[in-house]
DNA sequence: AACGTAACGGACGCATGCGTCCACTTGCCG
DNA sequence: CGGCAAGTGGACGCATGCGTCCGTTACGTT
């Protein structure tokens, strides 16, 4: 009487979990349920019952990612320089997003019909900007950087999820350093006030 | 005896030509043979004639497409301002990239089964190549800038297709304009030693 | 140990896209 | 102006993904 779930059902129901990410992550939010269910080794019912529709399972499968993304504008609005949180921010967001092409597809609401994460946007977005005026108003972000330009770059940085995973974080690493170069005002010292070393990373190794 | 195909005939493999460009510049090579042939007023068979495989249909609708590319290099490269040259290839070649769908993916091979474009993209890329050491042997292009940087350019400019086709192309611009500056070596005027204005355009009109 | 029910997965019907076939139409040439 | 081959579009069979139903399995309780 404790438990919910049959310990079984409760097995299955954490392997679909397991899979849905996996393929989520490599394949975006286009994976067929079957697929899904085929990976955890599942018929389509288990699928169905426990997750009716694919929203529910791409909410629950992101859950992580729409909590790290919360950490990572928090620490970029905590941080006490307000230029290195900015670019942090920009950072590991286009990192969280080029490495799971299905959230990246959910969180841009690519598949409308699938889930719409327009909400948590707009919350995160309200945070964001905060960020971008507290940069502004240190001297560091161009003055004419507008709320737009963040969510052009995060559109950006979608394109790169197609990017060979092997090369994928190096390729996204310097494509944040580039931008980030070119937001900063001309003059001012790169990355934080501290100087903790260039902002622009080596070339690629496989170049 | 002078033409090749009856007059009808050749009329509508013209309506097929223009209503694929159309829809492959909106929604990408993803589009249905089936929807192309509705567009064009025309039965399946017709189309699939005319076209025997939706390779066949893609190469000749990007055709000039094929060509702009050609031409927005050689112009790069003929430009006597090797900066201006430069920076107008990235940003020409990121407008007609945000502009079709359809090119985009057929260029960047995201669907190697239905075309590949490796061809051409090497070719265009040698010269590309040579265009990126003229602008570094300039002093103005960053001397560690790659040529894979480009490719991750051309990737990141690939995720703005998504964008509203109403912002697209101030969008693109924009985004261009950041990279640009970005990959300026610092200390460096804007845009072509003349100064041919700033450059970064105003913020977005709808923000 | 036995039973009731939650849970399972295979199988079904539906919808859509594919490429091809075929009976009818129509432009072209004698 | 008449015949025929080129040309046409609807219809077909196949494949795949969808969401649901139902007979069977096996967990957990008494």
């Amino acid at each position: 009487m404790t438990h919910l779930l049959r310990v079984d059902a409760r097995e299955n129901r954490d392997r679909v979990l397991a899979a849905a990410r996996e393929l989520f992550a490599e394949s975006g939010l286009e994976v067929t349920m079957r697929q899904i269910a085929r990976r955890a080794d599942v018929g389509p019912a288990t699928l169905y019952r426990r997750f009716p529709t694919k929203q529910d399972l791409v909410l629950e499968a992101f859950e992580d990612e729409l909590a790290e993304c919360g950490s990572i504008v928090h620490d970029g609005a905590a941080d006490p320089d307000p230029w290195r949180g900015f670019c942090d921010v920009v950072e590991r967001i286009l990192l969280l997003n080029a490495r799971n092409q299905g959230f990246t597809d959910a969180f841009m609401s690519a598949h409308p019909d699938v889930v719409d994460f327009a909400a948590h946007r707009e919350e995160l977005g309200r945070v964001v900007w905060t960020i971008i005026r507290r940069a502004q108003a240190a001297g560091r972000l161009r003055p004419d950087f507008v709320f737009d330009d963040f969510a052009v770059i995060l559109l950006a940085g979608r394109g790169l999820t197609a990017a060979p995973a092997s090369t994928r974080d190096a390729a996204v690493r310097r494509f944040a350093a580039f931008v980030i170069d070119g937001l900063r005002v001309a003059g001012t010292q790169a990355r934080s006030a501290a100087g903790e070393g260039s902002s622009r990373p080596r070339p690629h190794p496989r170049s």
